[in-house]
DNA sequence: TAGATTGTTAATCGATTAACAATC
DNA sequence: TAGATTGTTAATCGATTAACAATC
């Protein structure tokens, strides 16, 4: 059995995404069986480590000399990383970048439900997109209360990111993916996930500058 | 002096970006110098923790009893975390998630360079977007070799990712921003960094659940 | 000088890797 | 049975934290 309520490090949940990834992949290809060493070679990872990553989110043992049931361990690490349970979510902001979220069909199979989006421009409200109204933001307090969400999406100016979570944490939102830029103040009760283009792109800049070193010796 | 060519950890790159966002409010508050006691309470870390990563990318060194010079300790993260020099990308897909990154001005303040979007819709090309042309995609190969293109972003559907990343590799690309939810294959000697929404989701998910957990204790 | 903070060195902690007995 | 893989325990490695001398 698994570690069973697992306060699993970034890393082991990053890399169980990718292990999920691949096994698809691997299920693609025909494999109904998968071992870990094959699993860890196909990624280059420490087989090991790769063994060890399973375990913390499986339920469903594997067995010697054959491995894990292709389908189960996707289930069981689909299950741990939380992709199975649906969770509500409304969106702020519905500009460029707030309707590619609210039109992109891919969090369904994360299990992230966007009930809808709100904007306070006039134009915007009352459209639809991927069958999901947009309110007046004027309606989002009320409608976050009543409808007990919990996940709130942040896809405003970052002018105005510290202005909306005010209301979202007065709402009673518990979680919120900040997309904006800015740096926005919650109370310790609240989580925020900062989706930081800026560090991604300077991990990837590093790593060219790396490659371009490397080729010039 | 700093760890002259640091290869640095992510959890390091990921907090020096933090220190940076949160200098930039402490200066527009005032402060003229900082010190990195100041700045780890300020973020609730531990001192010994933010005085080394700060030792790892400064060149402008601190001094006792007073700190660091704050534009100067903001300048030097920023060089080292690569938001200085300029670096040219072209975007691959010009959808509602590709036209947010191209209009995103934000970028520019990172060091990214959007020189021009491409796509193999019609009625989408030859449009501009941020004051950036949008080729189809036929052009892709001849405009990344001509202008000696590195980066690449790519923001197409799932299906065509591979496809466009074999392009992209053939013309000389050496780092993919990928944003598609596909697992996409490369040479060993070009980087790959997935912006991966599932994983983002399910660490918010988890703190949530671990929020309302303590809650209902 | 006294006090605070720097930069650096040592101690601790946790995550990764290796080793091995159990099992099909 | 022999061989491969599981699950687990021990060893290693690296990152975080604590301690401390140097300095303004």
């Amino acid at each position: 059995m698994a570690n069973s309520e697992g306060s699993v490090s970034l890393a082991v949940f990053n890399r169980l995404a990718l292990y999920v990834r691949r096994l698809r992949d691997m299920k693609a290809e025909g494999f109904v069986t998968v071992s870990s060493v094959a699993l860890a070679d196909a990624l280059s990872l420490n087989r090991s480590l790769v063994k060890k990553d399973i375990s913390c989110a499986i339920v469903n043992e594997g067995k010697p000399k054959v491995g894990y049931n292709i389908d189960e361990l996707i289930e069981d690490i689909e299950s741990f990383l939380g992709y199975n349970n649906t969770k509500d979510a409304v969106l702020v902001g519905v500009g460029k970048l707030g309707q590619a979220l609210m039109g992109y069909r891919g969090f369904e199979k994360y299990g992230l439900n966007i009930i809808g989006g709100f904007d306070i421009d006039e134009t915007i409200v009352s459209k639809e997109i991927n069958g999901k109204k947009i309110l007046p933001t004027g309606k989002l307090e009320s409608a976050v209360k009543k409808l007990n969400i919990k996940i709130a999406i942040l896809t405003t100016p970052g002018e105005q990111a510290q202005a909306i979570t005010d209301i979202l944490v007065k709402a009673g939102i518990r979680a919120i993916w900040n997309f904006t830029p800015a740096h926005i103040k919650t109370p310790d009760d609240v989580a925020v996930k900062n989706e930081d283009m800026a560090v991604s792109l300077a991990v990837l800049s590093q790593q060219l500058k790396e490659i371009l070193k490397k080729e010039s010796e």
